[in-house]
DNA sequence: ACAAAAAACGAACGGTCGTACTATTGTGGC
DNA sequence: GCCACAATAGTACGACCGTTCGTTTTTTGT
């Protein structure tokens, strides 16, 4: 009957408020946490309701995770697109990383971290799920770090996933500091940090972006 | 009757071999995992016999948090106090960081870590104790850096902190690199960011360790 | 408007949770 | 060897867990 919903076949839809609930729950308290019983006061449905839109327990998670993967990208990457490649995008996709969380309305912070956090040691399908979301956020990352490269800005011997690895720990520490300890002033270290790793990879200033200087050693 | 038992009154050491259990579970799969129950069959006790020990599982909780952070001075602080003070003592604490997980038997990873993620949106008696630590631990590190400053190795505008804040994230990076994608290069790509964030403050050659060089702006 | 299909409900199941009680066993000091 | 007490076991409770099943309500296509 509403105007827009010539497909969405009202299930769809509550199955959409579920998932809204769940990663927001995720976010504040894991996902361990997502109980058909409290999900099910959160969404003012009854226990059986909800569970028939997933069938199982783990599927729910599985689909809760992969909504919270879909804001990731739709947060973090989509608009990192619209910034130039090279320098300006990947400090674009850092800053959108960091601060993504509070921009979704995530209290609880960054329910993939919780996720990864969560299931590190526990084989199963989320974990499946979740390795394979952070080995494809790797390698993104690394691509935009490539491009960096090739546009001339970052030097030619730098190394991408040594790159990655250590823009990840920033990230991680931002959350840990910003997060557990309320430290203000965690976005500025990271910033700084991300500052520091740019400049130690940066190229003497030229101006010819697609020739990359020969490696000088 | 055993030699050493002389004050041991048996009671406190089930207790020892409780909290063990529980250090072990909780560096496997959280400290919300540590049930009266599961904790009970893994000891070999009655759910009551066990649950006497502390009068409440808030109490084991916190219990086996303060021993894993027991173990964790341990295993870190102590073996570095005898490195130098300086960078050597600095560079000791690092890598005690990263491999005590490993040198203590802990399979699923460091406990400590565990519960940051686990507690830094849950208000509560466990919340508090994690914080009190991870203050402990920046504040003991950005004295080792100090240290590094004051002995000249590290140039007297370096800010402690922030060196502090990037020496987590590479930690943090490492744990999230080696258990959840267990990429065995963890280890080296750890170090190598180490070894950048100590060359990018280190002071320029001087052997005068107690006039540190006046900050050349 | 009506029938078919989808969605949501309500009650019940076996299990585990933390915790409170009482009873039984084991230990340590004399 | 005995006694006081610490340590452990046993049992029971109410609450919540995931899941199943049969029923009822709501939506959808015509």
């Amino acid at each position: 009957m509403s105007p827009q919903a010539l497909k969405a076949r009202k299930g769809e839809e509550t199955r959409a408020q579920i998932l809204d609930a769940a990663v927001q729950q995720a976010s504040e308290a894991g996902f361990e946490s997502l109980t058909i019983g409290s999900l099910a006061e959160r969404t003012g449905l009854s226990k059986s309701g909800l569970f028939a839109h997933f069938g199982s327990r783990t599927d729910l998670q599985v689909a809760a995770l992969d909504e919270a993967s879909r804001r990731f990208t739709e947060a973090v990457f989509l608009p990192a697109l619209k910034a130039p490649r090279g320098l300006k995008r990947l400090r674009a996709l850092f800053e959108n990383w960091i601060s993504w969380p509070e921009h979704a309305n995530l209290r609880g912070g960054c329910p993939m971290q919780a996720a990864s956090a969560e299931y590190d040691d526990r084989p199963g399908p989320m974990k499946d799920a979740v390795v394979e979301r952070q080995r494809h956020l790797a390698r993104e990352l690394a691509k935009a770090v490539q491009l960096a490269v090739a546009s001339g800005e970052l030097r030619a011997d730098t190394d991408a996933r040594q790159f990655v690895f250590e823009m990840f720990g920033l990230v991680l520490a931002y959350y840990h500091t910003q997060r557990l300890l309320g430290d203000a002033g965690a976005a500025a270290r990271a910033i700084a940090g991300f500052d520091r790793l740019v400049g130690a990879h940066r190229a003497p200033a030229a101006k010819s972006p697609t020739r990359p200087a020969a490696a000088r050693r």
